[in-house]
This record gives C-alpha cells, structure tokens and sequence, in this order.
DNA sequence: AGTACCACCTGACGGC
DNA sequence: TGCCGTCAGGTGGTAC
C-alpha cells in the first residue's frame, strides 16, 4: 500500500506513539530488509538513542535521531508500523522491531520484505542518491509544470517516475487520472496548459484527500476511483464499466468513457 | 529517453 | 487436500 498519502499517515503514527522515546533494545527479526548495514552496526546506531523528529520525502520516512542521523525506513509494496505493548501483540512479518524505555514497541512489518531500512547521515544526500525528485506536495504549480513539460512518454509513467516527482505510486497515478478525465496512456507531448493545471490541482486535492481520510478508503469520497478498483464495477460518474490494462507493466484502472484516449 | 522485461520476496486466490 | 499459475499499492538493473 505504501504511497505517499500512506507514508504520511505513517509519520504521524510514529509522531503519536514513538516521537521522544528512547530506544532500549533493538531486534533485527530478518536481516534482508537492511540495506547495507549490519545488523550489530544497525542496533549500535539506535540503542540508547531517542527520536528527535521525523521527517517525509516522497515514500521514504525519516525518523531523526538525537545523534544527529537518521533512520531510514522504506515500506516497499507491503510495509507498515506498528506499536503495541505485549509481545502476543505483535504482527505476523516483524522484520525490526524498537523497544522502548517505557516497554512498548515499535514494529517495522514487511510481509514481502520489499522494503528496506538502514541509519544514514544526511537525507540530502540519500534523495540525491537516490535520484528523486522532489516531494509531490511540496511542489508549487510552476514547479510541476516545468518538471512535467521536461518529460514525454505515458503520464501514467511520467506520475510514478520517482525522479521526476516523489511519492506517487500505481494507485494514486491511477486516481488523479481518473480525477482529471486523462487517459492513463496519453502522450506527455500532447498536454496543453488546462491539462496541466487540472492535473496540479487533482494532484494536491488527491493526496490531501487521502491523508485526511488516514488513508481509510471507506472514508474516501465515493466519486474515487480508488473505491472502485474492481473490473467487475462501475464508474461513480459516468455508470460505465471500469476497465483494466496495463501501463508499463502495472495494473492499471481507469474508464474509457470519463478518461477518453 | 522511453519501454519492456526480469529479479527481488511472500502470500492469497482460483482452477483443476 | 494439494499443486500450479497469477496477481499484488515498489524499485533496480539490463537490453533494445
């Protein structure tokens, strides 16, 4: 699930119940989700520490430590947190879990372990490694333009190119497209000055929209896609079949009558 | 530069 | 009940 709307609503899960704890033990359950660190090296990075503050860039999560770095944590297709008090709370798919000076836990939980975690010194540097562009709501509407007329191809693939902008996944390049009235496929090239003023604002109503919801799909507005992603159902608007292809290899939704190409 | 695959992983689901 | 293929909201690499 983890897109930015998720990844926000993340953040201020771990502001609420892990923001200011200190860090008493750390368990690495499996291995594989660290990036390029070692387990002894990780738990020596954490334990002891506190979290100062957090921190968002696109999908990727920032907890600050007191040290002065930062732990990353990257949540992949299946990734959450969790935080609970007893051991027999704890989730199916614990990969790291944090255990605080005040006996709770903080569980990073990964089924498809897709993700990845690790301790590093500058989030500057890890969005410039990385290569991604910058925050999808953090974007002014010149900004977006100007990204999006530097880019031709599929928009689809043009929303969820991290490096252009960061934060948008399959689900929400679908939505703003269906918002919009645009064909997922639809050629960059062929985009005029509406098109992309329609897409700035669907974009931020979007994501805002999501984050207010926490992301609860139930309490999303019943003109969302999103609520219909189902080949079986129907289009909120128009009452037309919701159809499914695929766009550079993802699942893609969308109806051909409100998004014609 | 854009696209089309494959790979990394685990689990759920439908068909036989 | 079990086996098999397919699919799942992400990303990185490679090859055309």
């Amino acid at each position: 699930m983890p897109e930015l709307p998720d990844v926000e609503v993340f953040r201020q899960y771990f502001d609420a119940t892990s923001l200011h704890q200190r860090v008493t033990a750390v368990d690495t359950r499996d291995a594989r989700v660290l990036e390029d660190i070692t387990p002894e090296t990780f738990r020596e990075a954490l334990t002891g520490r506190e979290f100062a503050a957090s921190s968002r860039h696109g999908k990727n999560f920032f907890a600050h430590l007191d040290a002065g770095n930062f732990l990353l944590l990257h949540f992949g297709m299946t990734g959450e947190l969790k935080y609970f008090e007893h051991p027999d709370q704890e989730p199916d798919h614990t990969r790291v879990l944090f255990t605080f000076d005040n006996g709770w836990h903080l569980g990073y939980v990964n089924m498809r372990m897709l993700g990845k975690v690790n301790v590093i010194s500058s989030i500057d540097e890890y969005v410039e490694k990385q290569s991604l562009g910058p925050d999808a709501l953090q974007l002014s509407y010149d900004q977006f333009a100007g990204l999006l007329s530097s880019k031709r191809g599929m928009i689809k693939s043009a929303f969820m190119d991290q490096s252009l902008m960061a934060g948008l996944g399959n689900i929400y390049s679908d939505e703003v497209l269906y918002q919009s009235g645009i064909h997922p496929k639809r050629q960059m090239t062929g985009l005029g000055e509406d098109q992309y003023h329609t897409l700035y604002k669907k974009m931020c109503e979007v994501l805002n929209t999501a984050i207010d919801c926490q992301v609860d799909t139930t309490e999303f507005p019943e003109n969302y896609l999103i609520k219909h992603r189902d080949q079986e159902d129907t289009c909120p608007r128009c009452g037309g079949d919701i159809r499914k292809i695929k766009v550079s290899s993802r699942s893609t939704y969308f109806c051909p009558d409100c998004q014609p190409e």
